[in-house]
DNA sequence: GCCGTTTTCGGCCCGACTGTTTTCAGTCG
Protein backbone atom coordinates (compact mmCIF):
# COMPACT_ATOMS: atom_id res chain seq x y z
CA UNK A 1 0.00 0.00 0.00
CA UNK A 2 1.70 3.28 -1.07
CA UNK A 3 1.83 6.19 1.14
CA UNK A 4 3.75 9.23 1.55
CA UNK A 5 5.57 8.06 4.83
CA UNK A 6 6.85 5.74 2.70
CA UNK A 7 8.00 7.38 0.23
CA UNK A 8 9.54 10.04 2.21
CA UNK A 9 11.39 7.32 4.21
CA UNK A 10 12.70 5.63 0.46
CA UNK A 11 13.95 9.38 -0.27
CA UNK A 12 15.66 9.77 2.76
CA UNK A 13 17.31 6.37 2.80
CA UNK A 14 18.73 7.10 -0.35
CA UNK A 15 20.01 10.38 1.01
CA UNK A 16 21.69 8.22 3.82
CA UNK A 17 23.15 5.96 1.42
CA UNK A 18 24.42 8.70 -1.43
CA UNK A 19 25.89 9.85 1.88
CA UNK A 20 27.71 6.94 2.47
CA UNK A 21 28.87 7.17 -0.89
CA UNK A 22 30.46 10.92 -0.69
CA UNK A 23 27.86 12.87 -2.75
CA UNK A 24 27.80 16.36 -1.95
CA UNK A 25 24.35 17.76 -2.79
CA UNK A 26 22.02 14.98 -3.65
CA UNK A 27 21.40 14.38 0.00
CA UNK A 28 20.28 17.26 1.31
CA UNK A 29 18.37 17.41 -2.41
CA UNK A 30 16.70 14.17 -1.40
CA UNK A 31 16.01 14.72 2.11
CA UNK A 32 14.17 18.11 1.16
CA UNK A 33 11.76 16.33 -1.39
CA UNK A 34 11.00 13.69 2.06
CA UNK A 35 10.53 16.41 4.37
CA UNK A 36 8.22 18.24 1.47
CA UNK A 37 6.19 14.87 0.78
CA UNK A 38 5.74 14.12 4.71
CA UNK A 39 4.18 17.79 5.22
CA UNK A 40 1.44 17.03 2.50
CA UNK A 41 -2.12 17.39 2.80
CA UNK A 42 -2.74 15.06 0.37
CA UNK A 43 -1.83 11.36 -0.91
CA UNK A 44 0.91 11.40 -3.81
CA UNK A 45 -1.36 9.51 -5.75
CA UNK A 46 -3.50 12.49 -6.08
CA UNK A 47 -1.04 15.08 -6.71
CA UNK A 48 0.41 12.63 -9.40
CA UNK A 49 -2.68 12.06 -10.74
CA UNK A 50 -3.54 16.22 -11.43
CA UNK A 51 0.47 16.02 -12.52
CA UNK A 52 1.61 18.40 -10.39
CA UNK A 53 4.16 16.55 -8.25
CA UNK A 54 6.66 18.84 -9.86
CA UNK A 55 5.05 21.96 -7.48
CA UNK A 56 5.69 20.12 -4.64
CA UNK A 57 9.34 22.34 -3.20
CA UNK A 58 12.38 20.00 -3.62
CA UNK A 59 10.92 17.46 -6.37
CA UNK A 60 12.17 18.52 -9.93
CA UNK A 61 12.33 15.86 -13.16
CA UNK A 62 14.20 13.19 -11.81
CA UNK A 63 12.27 13.08 -8.02
CA UNK A 64 8.70 13.27 -10.01
CA UNK A 65 9.71 10.32 -12.23
CA UNK A 66 10.71 8.00 -9.11
CA UNK A 67 7.52 8.82 -6.95
CA UNK A 68 5.85 7.65 -10.53
CA UNK A 69 7.42 5.17 -10.31
CA UNK A 70 6.94 4.31 -6.77
CA UNK A 71 3.15 4.87 -7.03
CA UNK A 72 3.48 2.63 -9.56
CA UNK A 73 5.52 -0.30 -8.42
CA UNK A 74 5.90 0.16 -5.04
CA UNK A 75 9.43 0.85 -5.21
CA UNK A 76 12.02 2.98 -6.81
CA UNK A 77 14.50 1.06 -8.73
CA UNK A 78 17.66 3.53 -8.19
CA UNK A 79 16.57 2.67 -4.49
CA UNK A 80 16.67 -1.45 -5.06
CA UNK A 81 20.44 -0.73 -6.37
CA UNK A 82 21.78 1.44 -3.89
CA UNK A 83 20.80 -0.77 -1.37
CA UNK A 84 22.44 -3.64 -3.18
CA UNK A 85 26.07 -1.56 -3.43
CA UNK A 86 25.59 -0.08 0.08
CA UNK A 87 25.68 -2.51 2.98
CA UNK A 88 22.80 -1.56 5.40
CA UNK A 89 24.53 -1.20 8.51
CA UNK A 90 26.57 1.93 7.37
CA UNK A 91 23.51 3.78 7.66
CA UNK A 92 23.04 2.59 11.15
CA UNK A 93 26.53 3.60 12.10
CA UNK A 94 26.21 7.01 10.41
CA UNK A 95 23.49 7.43 12.74
CA UNK A 96 25.21 7.15 15.92
CA UNK A 97 26.59 10.41 17.67
CA UNK A 98 30.04 11.62 16.21
CA UNK A 99 29.74 9.50 13.55
CA UNK A 100 28.95 11.23 10.25
CA UNK A 101 29.12 9.54 6.36
CA UNK A 102 32.68 10.12 5.94
CA UNK A 103 33.65 7.77 8.89
CA UNK A 104 31.68 5.58 8.30
CA UNK A 105 32.76 5.40 4.76
CA UNK A 106 36.44 5.12 6.00
CA UNK A 107 35.58 2.28 8.01
CA UNK A 108 33.98 0.40 5.59
CA UNK A 109 36.57 0.76 2.81
CA UNK A 110 39.65 0.56 5.24
CA UNK A 111 38.42 -2.07 7.97
CA UNK A 112 35.76 -3.75 5.79
CA UNK A 113 33.39 -2.81 8.92
CA UNK A 114 29.67 -3.29 7.27
CA UNK A 115 27.96 -1.59 10.59
CA UNK A 116 28.23 -1.42 14.21
CA UNK A 117 28.60 -4.92 15.66
CA UNK A 118 31.99 -5.29 13.17
CA UNK A 119 32.35 -1.70 14.51
CA UNK A 120 32.35 -2.92 18.07
CA UNK A 121 35.03 -6.08 17.13
CA UNK A 122 36.91 -3.90 15.11
CA UNK A 123 37.35 -1.84 18.35
CA UNK A 124 38.23 -4.97 20.42
CA UNK A 125 40.54 -6.26 18.40
CA UNK A 126 42.54 -3.38 17.98
CA UNK A 127 41.77 -3.01 14.42
CA UNK A 128 41.53 0.97 14.90
CA UNK A 129 44.84 1.85 16.36
CA UNK A 130 47.08 3.46 14.61
CA UNK A 131 44.52 4.53 12.28
CA UNK A 132 45.08 8.08 10.96
CA UNK A 133 42.85 10.53 12.87
CA UNK A 134 41.66 7.55 16.02
CA UNK A 135 43.58 8.96 19.38
CA UNK A 136 42.32 7.11 22.79
CA UNK A 137 39.58 9.82 23.06
CA UNK A 138 38.25 9.16 19.75
CA UNK A 139 38.09 5.17 20.37
CA UNK A 140 36.48 5.92 23.43
CA UNK A 141 33.84 8.34 22.07
CA UNK A 142 32.90 5.13 19.26
CA UNK A 143 32.73 3.03 22.27
CA UNK A 144 30.16 4.82 24.62
CA UNK A 145 28.21 5.82 21.47
CA UNK A 146 27.98 1.80 20.52
CA UNK A 147 27.06 1.49 23.51
CA UNK A 148 24.25 3.82 23.89
CA UNK A 149 22.83 2.84 20.62
CA UNK A 150 19.87 1.24 21.28
CA UNK A 151 18.61 4.63 23.09
CA UNK A 152 14.58 5.45 22.79
CA UNK A 153 12.95 7.19 20.10
CA UNK A 154 14.69 10.26 18.89
CA UNK A 155 11.87 12.99 18.87
CA UNK A 156 9.36 13.23 21.74
CA UNK A 157 6.17 14.59 21.52
CA UNK A 158 6.08 18.38 22.26
CA UNK A 159 3.43 18.06 24.81
CA UNK A 160 6.18 15.54 26.82
CA UNK A 161 8.71 18.12 26.49
CA UNK A 162 6.59 21.10 27.29
CA UNK A 163 7.02 20.99 31.01
CA UNK A 164 10.75 20.16 31.38
CA UNK A 165 10.96 23.30 28.74
CA UNK A 166 8.85 25.30 31.30
CA UNK A 167 10.78 23.92 34.25
CA UNK A 168 13.84 24.62 32.96
CA UNK A 169 13.21 28.50 32.11
CA UNK A 170 12.02 29.16 35.48
CA UNK A 171 15.09 27.67 37.40
CA UNK A 172 17.05 29.89 34.88
CA UNK A 173 15.16 32.89 35.28
CA UNK A 174 15.35 33.00 39.49
CA UNK A 175 18.70 31.70 39.63
CA UNK A 176 20.63 33.76 37.23
CA UNK A 177 21.24 37.16 36.00
CA UNK A 178 19.40 36.94 32.71
CA UNK A 179 17.59 40.30 30.51
CA UNK A 180 15.76 37.39 27.82
CA UNK A 181 15.79 33.53 28.05
CA UNK A 182 13.59 32.09 25.47
CA UNK A 183 13.13 28.56 24.07
CA UNK A 184 13.62 28.14 20.25
CA UNK A 185 13.80 25.06 17.73
CA UNK A 186 11.30 23.41 17.02
CA UNK A 187 9.15 23.75 20.05
CA UNK A 188 8.82 27.47 19.02
CA UNK A 189 7.95 26.56 16.05
CA UNK A 190 5.04 24.73 17.34
CA UNK A 191 6.27 21.11 16.28
CA UNK A 192 4.20 18.22 17.21
CA UNK A 193 7.65 16.36 17.89
CA UNK A 194 10.88 18.09 19.23
CA UNK A 195 13.85 16.41 18.74
CA UNK A 196 16.02 18.00 21.21
CA UNK A 197 15.64 21.61 22.76
CA UNK A 198 17.53 25.32 22.20
CA UNK A 199 17.55 27.70 25.29
CA UNK A 200 18.70 31.22 23.92
CA UNK A 201 19.69 33.60 26.49
CA UNK A 202 21.32 37.31 27.19
CA UNK A 203 22.63 37.79 29.89
CA UNK A 204 25.47 40.71 31.98
CA UNK A 205 26.75 37.72 33.63
CA UNK A 206 26.79 34.58 31.32
CA UNK A 207 28.69 32.01 33.41
CA UNK A 208 26.04 32.76 35.67
CA UNK A 209 23.40 31.28 33.44
CA UNK A 210 25.60 28.54 32.72
CA UNK A 211 25.95 27.36 36.39
CA UNK A 212 22.08 27.65 36.92
CA UNK A 213 21.05 25.53 33.81
CA UNK A 214 23.80 22.43 34.44
CA UNK A 215 23.12 22.36 38.10
CA UNK A 216 19.80 21.79 37.60
CA UNK A 217 18.66 18.39 39.05
CA UNK A 218 17.20 17.49 35.62
CA UNK A 219 20.55 17.83 34.28
CA UNK A 220 22.41 14.03 33.94
CA UNK A 221 25.39 14.72 32.07
CA UNK A 222 26.84 18.06 30.34
CA UNK A 223 28.35 16.83 26.81
CA UNK A 224 29.87 20.16 25.72
CA UNK A 225 30.77 23.34 26.99
CA UNK A 226 32.06 25.93 25.13
CA UNK A 227 32.05 29.92 26.12
CA UNK A 228 28.90 30.40 24.01
CA UNK A 229 27.29 27.21 24.63
CA UNK A 230 26.50 24.33 26.62
CA UNK A 231 25.04 20.86 25.54
CA UNK A 232 23.57 18.30 28.31
CA UNK A 233 21.57 15.24 28.48
CA UNK A 234 18.71 15.14 31.12
CA UNK A 235 18.15 12.22 32.82
CA UNK A 236 15.11 11.06 30.56
CA UNK A 237 18.12 11.48 27.74
CA UNK A 238 16.56 14.86 26.34
CA UNK A 239 19.43 16.90 24.70
CA UNK A 240 19.38 20.39 25.51
CA UNK A 241 21.57 23.34 24.11
CA UNK A 242 21.46 26.63 25.61
CA UNK A 243 23.05 29.87 24.02
CA UNK A 244 24.29 33.25 25.72
CA UNK A 245 24.46 35.87 23.23
CA UNK A 246 24.73 39.41 23.25
CA UNK A 247 21.53 41.75 23.75
CA UNK A 248 22.13 43.35 19.94
CA UNK A 249 22.33 39.63 18.99
CA UNK A 250 19.28 38.00 20.21
CA UNK A 251 16.90 38.63 17.61
CA UNK A 252 19.31 37.25 14.94
CA UNK A 253 20.13 34.43 17.23
CA UNK A 254 17.00 33.59 17.89
CA UNK A 255 15.80 33.84 14.36
CA UNK A 256 18.47 31.34 13.07
CA UNK A 257 18.05 28.90 16.11
CA UNK A 258 14.18 28.78 15.46
CA UNK A 259 14.89 27.06 11.83
CA UNK A 260 13.37 25.50 10.20
CA UNK A 261 16.42 24.32 8.04
CA UNK A 262 15.22 25.06 4.99
CA UNK A 263 14.05 28.27 5.91
CA UNK A 264 16.89 29.77 6.87
CA UNK A 265 18.97 28.34 4.06
CA UNK A 266 16.36 30.04 1.86
CA UNK A 267 16.72 33.14 3.53
CA UNK A 268 20.47 33.42 3.33
CA UNK A 269 20.67 32.54 -0.22
CA UNK A 270 17.97 36.00 -0.38
CA UNK A 271 20.36 37.80 1.70
CA UNK A 272 23.31 36.80 -0.53
CA UNK A 273 21.51 38.07 -3.57
CA UNK A 274 21.11 41.27 -2.17
CA UNK A 275 24.67 41.69 -1.16
CA UNK A 276 23.98 41.10 2.61
CA UNK A 277 25.22 37.91 4.79
CA UNK A 278 22.94 36.43 7.41
CA UNK A 279 24.71 34.57 10.63
CA UNK A 280 23.51 33.99 14.14
CA UNK A 281 25.26 37.95 15.03
CA UNK A 282 22.96 39.44 12.84
CA UNK A 283 22.69 40.92 9.07
CA UNK A 284 25.69 42.46 7.95
CA UNK A 285 26.25 44.54 4.67
CA UNK A 286 30.56 44.00 4.50
CA UNK A 287 31.36 44.57 8.08
CA UNK A 288 28.73 46.61 8.84
CA UNK A 289 25.66 44.95 11.57
CA UNK A 290 22.71 46.19 10.12
CA UNK A 291 20.11 44.02 12.05
CA UNK A 292 20.19 41.79 14.75
CA UNK A 293 19.02 42.95 17.85
CA UNK A 294 15.03 41.85 17.25
CA UNK A 295 13.66 39.54 14.75
CA UNK A 296 11.41 42.07 12.99
CA UNK A 297 14.75 44.03 12.35
CA UNK A 298 16.55 40.93 10.77
CA UNK A 299 13.47 40.08 8.49
CA UNK A 300 13.07 43.92 7.92
CA UNK A 301 16.90 44.02 6.78
CA UNK A 302 16.18 41.17 3.90
CA UNK A 303 12.75 43.22 3.10
CA UNK A 304 10.45 40.70 4.77
CA UNK A 305 7.74 41.43 6.96
CA UNK A 306 8.38 39.32 9.94
CA UNK A 307 7.09 35.43 9.61
CA UNK A 308 5.40 33.69 12.84
CA UNK A 309 7.79 31.18 13.73
CA UNK A 310 5.15 28.31 13.44
CA UNK A 311 4.84 29.41 9.73
CA UNK A 312 8.74 29.15 8.86
CA UNK A 313 9.33 26.13 6.79
CA UNK A 314 10.06 27.59 3.35
CA UNK A 315 6.80 26.51 1.86
CA UNK A 316 5.71 29.55 0.40
CA UNK A 317 6.54 32.23 3.51
CA UNK A 318 9.24 33.59 2.35
CA UNK A 319 7.82 34.62 -0.63
CA UNK A 320 4.52 35.52 1.13
CA UNK A 321 6.67 37.92 3.37
CA UNK A 322 8.31 39.42 0.44
CA UNK A 323 4.83 41.03 -0.92
CA UNK A 324 3.82 41.65 2.78
CA UNK A 325 0.99 39.04 2.81
CA UNK A 326 1.82 37.18 6.39
CA UNK A 327 -1.28 36.02 7.74
CA UNK A 328 -2.22 37.26 10.73
CA UNK A 329 -3.22 33.32 12.62
CA UNK A 330 -5.38 33.24 15.33
CA UNK A 331 -3.98 34.20 18.54
CA UNK A 332 -4.54 33.47 22.50
CA UNK A 333 -6.02 36.89 22.74
CA UNK A 334 -8.88 35.66 19.76
CA UNK A 335 -10.55 33.11 22.03
CA UNK A 336 -13.23 33.82 23.55
CA UNK A 337 -14.98 30.44 25.10
CA UNK A 338 -14.60 26.97 25.26
CA UNK A 339 -17.12 24.60 23.78
CA UNK A 340 -15.59 21.19 24.96
CA UNK A 341 -15.12 21.31 28.86
CA UNK A 342 -15.11 18.15 31.15
CA UNK A 343 -15.36 17.79 34.16
CA UNK A 344 -15.14 15.39 36.57
CA UNK A 345 -17.33 12.84 37.30
CA UNK A 346 -17.52 13.59 40.46
CA UNK A 347 -17.67 17.45 40.37
CA UNK A 348 -19.26 19.61 42.51
CA UNK A 349 -21.55 22.23 42.16
CA UNK A 350 -17.97 24.39 43.07
CA UNK A 351 -16.43 23.00 40.64
CA UNK A 352 -18.69 24.78 38.31
CA UNK A 353 -18.33 28.04 40.21
CA UNK A 354 -14.54 27.55 39.81
CA UNK A 355 -14.13 26.94 36.24
CA UNK A 356 -16.75 29.88 35.96
CA UNK A 357 -14.51 32.28 37.36
CA UNK A 358 -11.33 31.05 35.02
CA UNK A 359 -12.93 32.23 32.19
CA UNK A 360 -14.32 34.91 33.42
CA UNK A 361 -10.51 35.82 34.48
CA UNK A 362 -9.96 35.29 30.92
CA UNK A 363 -11.96 37.51 29.67
CA UNK A 364 -14.19 34.56 27.89
CA UNK A 365 -17.89 35.16 26.88
CA UNK A 366 -19.16 31.49 26.99
CA UNK A 367 -18.50 27.81 28.61
CA UNK A 368 -19.74 24.85 26.98
CA UNK A 369 -19.68 22.07 29.50
CA UNK A 370 -20.82 18.46 28.88
CA UNK A 371 -23.69 17.62 30.86
CA UNK A 372 -24.23 14.20 28.96
CA UNK A 373 -23.61 11.71 26.66
CA UNK A 374 -21.90 8.56 26.23
CA UNK A 375 -19.28 7.25 28.02
CA UNK A 376 -16.34 5.23 27.48
CA UNK A 377 -17.97 1.99 28.08
CA UNK A 378 -21.21 3.25 25.82
CA UNK A 379 -23.46 3.89 28.60
CA UNK A 380 -25.33 6.68 29.02
CA UNK A 381 -24.30 8.94 31.66
CA UNK A 382 -25.09 12.76 32.58
CA UNK A 383 -23.33 14.86 35.39
CA UNK A 384 -24.61 14.40 39.31
CA UNK A 385 -28.02 16.39 39.58
CA UNK A 386 -26.76 18.83 42.41
CA UNK A 387 -24.14 19.90 39.25
CA UNK A 388 -26.29 19.89 36.50
CA UNK A 389 -28.93 22.55 38.85
CA UNK A 390 -25.53 24.40 39.66
CA UNK A 391 -25.30 25.01 35.93
CA UNK A 392 -28.86 25.83 35.49
CA UNK A 393 -29.07 28.64 38.54
CA UNK A 394 -25.74 30.32 38.81
CA UNK A 395 -25.62 33.78 40.24
CA UNK A 396 -25.21 36.08 37.49
CA UNK A 397 -21.80 36.83 35.62
CA UNK A 398 -20.34 38.05 31.77
CA UNK A 399 -19.94 34.15 31.12
CA UNK A 400 -22.83 32.30 29.42
CA UNK A 401 -22.74 28.50 30.47
CA UNK A 402 -23.94 26.16 26.96
CA UNK A 403 -25.12 22.66 27.89
CA UNK A 404 -23.27 19.93 25.82
CA UNK A 405 -24.64 16.66 25.13
CA UNK A 406 -21.85 14.27 23.27
CA UNK A 407 -22.28 11.73 20.81
CA UNK A 408 -25.34 9.30 20.52
CA UNK A 409 -28.07 12.05 20.39
CA UNK A 410 -28.27 12.66 16.63
CA UNK A 411 -26.88 9.33 15.16
CA UNK A 412 -23.40 9.37 13.32
CA UNK A 413 -22.79 8.78 9.67
CA UNK A 414 -22.18 5.30 8.98
CA UNK A 415 -19.27 5.58 7.73
CA UNK A 416 -18.08 7.48 11.07
CA UNK A 417 -19.62 5.35 13.66
CA UNK A 418 -16.88 2.77 13.41
CA UNK A 419 -13.97 5.05 13.74
CA UNK A 420 -14.63 7.01 15.83
CA UNK A 421 -15.78 8.14 19.39
CA UNK A 422 -18.25 11.44 19.62
CA UNK A 423 -19.28 14.58 17.85
CA UNK A 424 -20.81 16.83 19.54
CA UNK A 425 -23.55 18.65 20.24
CA UNK A 426 -24.00 21.96 22.02
CA UNK A 427 -27.17 24.21 23.26
CA UNK A 428 -27.55 27.28 25.21
CA UNK A 429 -28.61 27.72 28.05
CA UNK A 430 -31.36 30.53 27.58
CA UNK A 431 -33.93 30.72 30.13
CA UNK A 432 -31.48 29.07 32.80
CA UNK A 433 -32.39 25.47 31.91
CA UNK A 434 -29.20 23.38 30.54
CA UNK A 435 -30.80 20.87 27.82
CA UNK A 436 -31.49 17.92 29.80
CA UNK A 437 -32.08 16.12 26.45
CA UNK A 438 -29.90 15.63 23.22
CA UNK A 439 -31.01 18.10 20.72
CA UNK A 440 -31.92 16.18 17.42
CA UNK A 441 -31.85 19.14 15.21
CA UNK A 442 -28.61 18.80 13.00
CA UNK A 443 -28.53 22.50 12.93
CA UNK A 444 -26.86 22.59 15.98
CA UNK A 445 -24.05 20.40 15.77
CA UNK A 446 -21.30 22.37 16.32
CA UNK A 447 -18.38 20.46 17.06
CA UNK A 448 -16.52 17.49 16.63
CA UNK A 449 -14.06 16.25 18.96
CA UNK A 450 -11.84 12.79 19.07
CA UNK A 451 -10.90 12.02 15.40
CA UNK A 452 -9.25 9.31 16.80
CA UNK A 453 -5.78 9.23 16.28
CA UNK A 454 -5.47 6.50 13.27
CA UNK A 455 -8.24 9.23 11.51
CA UNK A 456 -5.72 12.40 12.14
CA UNK A 457 -2.67 11.15 10.95
CA UNK A 458 -3.79 10.49 7.38
CA UNK A 459 -5.32 12.54 4.91
CA UNK A 460 -7.48 9.75 3.37
CA UNK A 461 -9.23 8.74 6.95
CA UNK A 462 -9.81 12.28 8.00
CA UNK A 463 -11.81 12.56 4.17
CA UNK A 464 -15.34 11.52 5.82
CA UNK A 465 -15.01 13.49 8.87
CA UNK A 466 -14.02 16.50 6.48
CA UNK A 467 -17.43 15.97 4.19
CA UNK A 468 -19.18 15.02 7.21
CA UNK A 469 -18.95 18.84 9.10
CA UNK A 470 -19.40 19.72 5.45
CA UNK A 471 -22.82 18.74 5.46
CA UNK A 472 -23.43 19.23 9.21
CA UNK A 473 -21.52 22.84 9.13
CA UNK A 474 -19.56 21.17 12.69
CA UNK A 475 -16.07 22.64 13.49
CA UNK A 476 -13.20 19.82 14.04
CA UNK A 477 -10.81 19.47 17.10
CA UNK A 478 -7.01 20.50 17.17
CA UNK A 479 -5.32 20.09 19.64
CA UNK A 480 -2.03 17.98 21.74
CA UNK A 481 -3.54 14.35 22.15
CA UNK A 482 -3.74 11.23 20.08
CA UNK A 483 -7.35 11.79 19.30
CA UNK A 484 -7.41 15.57 18.53
CA UNK A 485 -5.56 16.98 14.63
CA UNK A 486 -2.26 17.65 14.42
CA UNK A 487 -1.33 20.43 12.32
CA UNK A 488 -1.45 18.16 9.02
CA UNK A 489 -4.65 17.45 9.97
CA UNK A 490 -5.53 20.99 10.56
CA UNK A 491 -4.09 22.35 7.61
CA UNK A 492 -6.15 20.14 5.34
CA UNK A 493 -9.52 20.79 7.50
CA UNK A 494 -8.89 24.96 6.62
CA UNK A 495 -8.07 23.88 2.87
CA UNK A 496 -11.43 22.19 2.79
CA UNK A 497 -13.11 25.31 4.32
CA UNK A 498 -14.06 24.01 7.52
CA UNK A 499 -13.88 25.68 11.29
CA UNK A 500 -11.22 24.21 14.18
CA UNK A 501 -12.08 24.33 17.40
CA UNK A 502 -9.38 25.18 19.81
CA UNK A 503 -8.78 23.65 23.52
CA UNK A 504 -8.66 25.94 26.45
CA UNK A 505 -7.12 23.62 29.09
CA UNK A 506 -9.66 25.38 31.44
CA UNK A 507 -9.68 23.68 34.90
CA UNK A 508 -6.13 22.59 33.81
CA UNK A 509 -4.29 20.58 37.02
CA UNK A 510 -1.54 23.79 36.86
CA UNK A 511 -0.12 26.37 34.84
CA UNK A 512 2.44 23.96 32.83
CA UNK A 513 -0.74 22.48 31.08
CA UNK A 514 0.27 22.83 27.77
CA UNK A 515 -3.25 22.06 26.00
CA UNK A 516 -4.10 25.54 25.45
CA UNK A 517 -0.48 26.88 23.48
CA UNK A 518 0.35 23.28 22.00
CA UNK A 519 -3.00 23.55 19.79
CA UNK A 520 -2.47 27.11 18.73
CA UNK A 521 0.61 25.79 17.71
CA UNK A 522 -1.06 23.48 15.99
CA UNK A 523 -3.70 25.77 14.08
CA UNK A 524 -1.31 28.19 13.50
CA UNK A 525 1.08 25.87 11.61
CA UNK A 526 -1.46 25.16 9.79
CA UNK A 527 -2.13 28.78 9.00
CA UNK A 528 -5.26 29.25 10.42
CA UNK A 529 -6.83 32.32 11.67
CA UNK A 530 -9.34 33.60 13.65
CA UNK A 531 -12.03 33.38 11.54
CA UNK A 532 -11.07 29.90 11.41
CA UNK A 533 -11.58 29.46 14.75
CA UNK A 534 -15.07 28.93 16.13
CA UNK A 535 -14.45 29.45 19.37
CA UNK A 536 -13.09 32.74 18.59
CA UNK A 537 -16.47 33.80 17.48
CA UNK A 538 -18.78 35.65 19.68
CA UNK A 539 -21.24 33.18 21.10
CA UNK A 540 -24.59 34.49 18.76
CA UNK A 541 -22.32 33.17 15.52
CA UNK A 542 -22.23 29.68 16.75
CA UNK A 543 -24.67 27.58 15.40
CA UNK A 544 -26.31 26.56 18.44
CA UNK A 545 -30.02 25.54 17.97
CA UNK A 546 -31.66 26.92 21.28
CA UNK A 547 -35.17 27.83 20.86
CA UNK A 548 -36.50 25.24 18.08
CA UNK A 549 -37.43 25.70 14.74
CA UNK A 550 -38.52 29.31 14.67
CA UNK A 551 -35.76 31.33 14.99
CA UNK A 552 -33.80 28.94 12.32
CA UNK A 553 -33.78 31.19 9.33
CA UNK A 554 -32.27 34.59 11.98
CA UNK A 555 -30.11 31.82 13.02
CA UNK A 556 -28.55 31.20 9.48
CA UNK A 557 -29.03 34.64 8.47
CA UNK A 558 -26.60 35.55 11.12
CA UNK A 559 -23.98 32.74 11.32
CA UNK A 560 -21.78 32.46 8.22
CA UNK A 561 -21.42 29.08 7.12
CA UNK A 562 -18.67 28.19 8.34
CA UNK A 563 -17.21 26.64 5.30
CA UNK A 564 -17.21 30.09 3.86
CA UNK A 565 -15.41 31.63 6.53
CA UNK A 566 -12.16 30.42 6.18
CA UNK A 567 -11.99 30.04 2.87
CA UNK A 568 -12.27 32.77 0.49
CA UNK A 569 -10.08 34.60 1.62
CA UNK A 570 -6.42 35.21 0.79
CA UNK A 571 -4.40 32.49 3.57
C1' DG B 1 19.25 16.67 -7.71
C1' DC B 2 17.10 21.28 -7.43
C1' DC B 3 16.63 25.89 -8.78
C1' DG B 4 16.50 30.82 -11.05
C1' DT B 5 12.90 39.40 -11.14
C1' DT B 6 20.70 39.29 -12.35
C1' DT B 7 21.30 32.42 -14.05
C1' DT B 8 18.79 26.54 -17.99
C1' DC B 9 24.63 26.41 -15.76
C1' DG B 10 26.82 26.90 -11.63
C1' DG B 11 25.83 27.61 -7.66
C1' DC B 12 24.15 25.08 -3.21
C1' DC B 13 24.25 28.65 4.87
C1' DC B 14 27.54 29.21 8.15
C1' DG B 15 29.74 29.04 12.53
C1' DA B 16 31.00 26.31 17.07
C1' DC B 17 33.11 22.66 18.91
C1' DT B 18 36.02 18.44 19.22
C1' DG B 19 39.94 15.76 18.57
C1' DT B 20 43.58 15.54 16.26
C1' DT B 21 45.97 17.99 13.98
C1' DT B 22 51.29 21.88 13.68
C1' DT B 23 46.77 24.40 10.33
C1' DC B 24 42.50 21.23 9.87
C1' DA B 25 38.70 17.77 8.95
C1' DG B 26 34.56 16.02 10.50
C1' DT B 27 30.27 16.56 12.78
C1' DC B 28 26.45 19.05 14.32
C1' DG B 29 22.68 22.16 14.36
Amino acid sequence: MASNAEAAEIFRTIADLLDVLGEKFKPEAYRRAARSIESLTEDLAAVAARKELRAVPGVGEAIAEKIEEYLRTGTVLYYERLKREVPPGLVELMRLPGLGPKTARRFWVELGVEGPNELRDAIAAGRLDGMKGFATKKIEQLRTALATAAAGPARRAIADVYPVAHELLRTIRERATVDRVEVAGSFRRGRETVGDLDILATSKDPPTVFEAFSSHPLVAEVKMRGETKETVLLSGGLQVDLRVVKPEEFGAALQYFTGSKDHNVHLRSLARDRGLKVNEYGVFRGEERVAGASEEEVYAALGLAWIPPELREDRGEIEAAARGVVPSLVTERDLRGELHLHLPADATPDTVDRVVAEAESRGYSYLGIVVGGVGPDGAPWRLPEATRSRLAHRPSSRIRVLGAVEAGSTPLPPELSSLAHEYRIVRPSSSGSVAKTPVEDPASTVLVAHVGSAVASEAAGLAPWVDFARRTGAAIEVGPGPERLDSVGARQVREAGIAVHLPTGLGGADEDDPTRAIGLGFARRAGIRADGTLNARPVEALRIGADGPSRAPTGRSRVPPRGRSAKGRPA
